[in-house]
DNA sequence: GTAATTATGGACCTGAAGGTCAACATAGGC
DNA sequence: GCCTATGTTGACCTTCAGGTCCATAATTAC
């Protein structure tokens, strides 16, 4: 349900957030994150793309956030590199009710909106504030 | 989230379900649900397997449920062909407090302990009912 | 300008999910 | 007993997420 890849990024923000502005390379989030380096690049490619944060090249460069941690959500990651894809209709194509769904697919897209709702609630701030400083992701380093 | 398979075998468990008790050929499954015949196939030999369903060769034969609909729930069925991974520890391999997670993979096991309970909440006999008889899935037939 | 350090872009590989096929096994009707 | 209608089994194909690699571009320090 939560692919590697959305896993790998979310990893990379906070990484990045923790920094506080200071340019974050791609070796270092790798080191840290276990993400192997090349598709971590990849993977920030597509942030970069979306303007979820900025990459400064040469010596010195990295990655920093292009969007304050206090707004930037999970939904926004989450967005980007594995879309939650609602139910919005009948997945049968016979002509469907309007928008009204069958119960199955009611009960299916209630899951996904709860999920959908939590992560639009959760800042990547929160995921800082809430280690108390410590302990960033699980008790890394 | 929700992959190809599990909504194949959910469609299949509604539509075996609304017979009520009367054998339902894989073939009439396919015909109704617009699954591949040959993937329903293989995708029933699991719930079999998983005594979800019970099978009859031979003329008249096909599938009935092995288990009440009033007792049977979506996560039974979850279980079996897509189960959702919880997350139990930290994924990076440092060593972790004990169980507990932290802020961010905190919130990920939120999501998915959300969409736990919401199908462990839901029997397959809610998904005919709901539907006031008609309607079986969006507006089957 | 040159060298070192970084990100970027594109080609490629691999394993697993989704999907197909054909030979086989079993049950019922005549 | 034979034929037909079904599910079972195993081999195979296809697509794509996850992952690797290398050549290139941009930036900084000297």
């Amino acid at each position: 349900m939560i692919s590697q890849t959305l896993e790998y990024a979310l990893r990379a923000i906070v990484l990045i957030a923790q920094r506080d502005g200071q340019p974050c390379t791609a070796r270092q989030i790798s080191d840290m994150s276990e993400i192997p380096l090349p598709y971590l690049s990849k993977l920030m490619q597509g942030l970069v793309k979306a303007q979820i944060v900025q990459s400064q090249r040469g010596p010195h460069g990295g990655f920093v956030l292009a969007i304050p941690p206090e707004v930037l959500t999970i939904w926004d990651i989450v967005s980007v590199v594995d879309p939650l894809q609602r139910i919005e209709h009948c997945p049968l194509k016979i002509r469907s009710h309007g928008t009204s769904l069958c119960p199955l697919h009611r009960r299916l897209d209630n899951a996904l909106a709860a999920t959908e709702k939590l992560f639009r609630e959760t800042t990547v701030d929160e995921l800082l504030a809430d280690s108390g400083g410590l302990t960033p992701l699980c008790e890394s380093r």
